[in-house]
DNA sequence: CCGTCTTTGTGCACGCGTTCACAAAGACAT
DNA sequence: ATGTCTTTGTGAACGCGTGCACAAAGACGG
């Protein structure tokens, strides 16, 4: 996950899975779900079709957290929503900074997504003195000479970039020279941390590439299973696919 | 990724490793700098360092496209660049409509990564009446009944969704059902697909859950080093975790 | 033309994650 | 109290991904 450091166990000794840990946020809010509407327990069986998952795979996510469910019966809602909240450490209160204010900044400050569970946005940051006191979903924005004023003020040890790629690294530096040990990043950048911080990265793009090239991947077959074992020149055009450009079957 | 089908074999039998895939876009974002600075060869491990993955992963990587690289000098930047986009399928002209123009919605739709590489935004959809006809991001909005007309006429395969959690399945079901075979999901909600549709979910409120428990694991142990081997039932508190809530380690 | 030096391409081993399949555990009825 | 039935928790096998380490390949100088 984060760039400079191969090494480290990943999953730590006495700890739970990095896999684990990606799924209980999924968990976590099929069981709110349910629990809103009052229901009291669920089976593995059920839980993992509302999370998208495999039960086995939630069966074993879970025993990683110790034994909380019932044989015959299944897990308690409320319980199990109180103890994943607190292995994720979502029981406490997390001061989060927003740096670059820009249109994806100033979504991700209107997010509601974000206060939901524990996050609270301490600060909107932008380099940009013209946006200096202007209120964004509340909250006047700062300038960046504030930035370690406002991390060591409010306690803040997760931040998000969301600037230009240019900007990133810097911006980046200075919120670890701050103090802060977790950073998510929008920036299309592959960031540079010390060891002990980690960092997340959202890349809208590369998610668009890759469901490009399954697309892709798609046509081929299809055109391939459309013209059969005839090899014919002439290109088929169907519907959907807005170029005749079938790929080569892999060259050697 | 996709919701409803745990079967196939996921990484396909000619093909290329999934996590492989993953990687050809960074390499891609890496190579397209050091082309605009005019570098002719680069080396795996030049390159490595530039995308923030291991020399010997990358060239495992590229030896799933063939061997494009010359020994003793590396690879030839130009050709590279051309090798991993067109097997990514960026060559070709991949129309896209984004549903759900709220914050986020507009935000992506201004987002200029969409139409760096072949990504051309077709559409904008909104459900609510008083977006329609409004211009966002130079593109007017439209609505929702419009739907699958533009689907059709534009020949599109690959949908964003940027709608409120509770309208996304919906909006799926119509976008699949239109013919899009690919889907990019930022709404909190887990989306149940038919066969043969790919979903790649992002979600902004999960990546921070990850990083609080990370960030409460640090503070951990963190707290356990200060207070070394004596069990004090005394509760520290250090000054960045603002709870003294030490997990307890793993009740059996 | 030959030797040296750099860098690729890959065989191999290891570890994490997933899945199957089943025994143990408990609820519930009789 | 006992049997049945449901559902958990987990041992074991398997497969994918990663990283090491090295042989093969080619550039380059003499």
């Amino acid at each position: 996950m984060a760039t400079g450091r191969t090494h480290r166990p990943a999953t730590r000794s006495r700890g739970i899975p990095e896999a684990t840990v990606a799924r209980l946020p999924l968990y976590l809010r099929a069981l709110t779900a349910l629990s809103e509407r009052s229901v009291p327990t669920v089976s593995s069986e059920e839980l993992a079709a509302a999370a998208g998952v495999n039960s086995a795979k939630l069966r074993k996510d879970f025993s990683y957290l110790g034994s909380y469910g019932t044989r015959g019966v299944g897990y308690d809602v409320e319980y199990l929503v109180y103890q994943i909240s607190r292995e994720l450490g979502l029981t406490q209160d997390w001061p989060v900074v927003i740096v670059g204010i820009g249109n994806l900044g100033a979504a991700l400050a209107n997010y509601g997504g974000f206060a939901s569970r524990g996050f609270r946005v301490a600060a909107l940051i932008d380099a940009d003195p013209a946006m200096a006191g202007k209120p964004v979903a509340g909250i006047p924005v700062q300038h960046t000479d504030e930035l370690e004023k406002i991390i060591d003020e409010n306690g803040v040890s997760i931040g998000v970039i969301a600037t230009p790629a240019g900007a990133a690294q810097q911006v980046c530096d200075r919120l670890v020279a701050a103090g802060v040990t977790s950073i998510l990043n929008f920036a299309p950048t592959v960031l540079t941390v010390p060891d002990g911080v980690d960092v997340r990265k959202v890349d809208l793009s590369i998610e668009l590439q890759i469901l490009a090239f399954h697309e892709q991947r798609k046509a081929g077959e299809e055109a391939e299973a459309q013209a059969g074992a005839a090899a014919s020149a002439a290109q088929e055009n169907n519907g959907k696919g807005p170029d005749g450009d079938v790929p080569a079957v892999m060259p050697a």
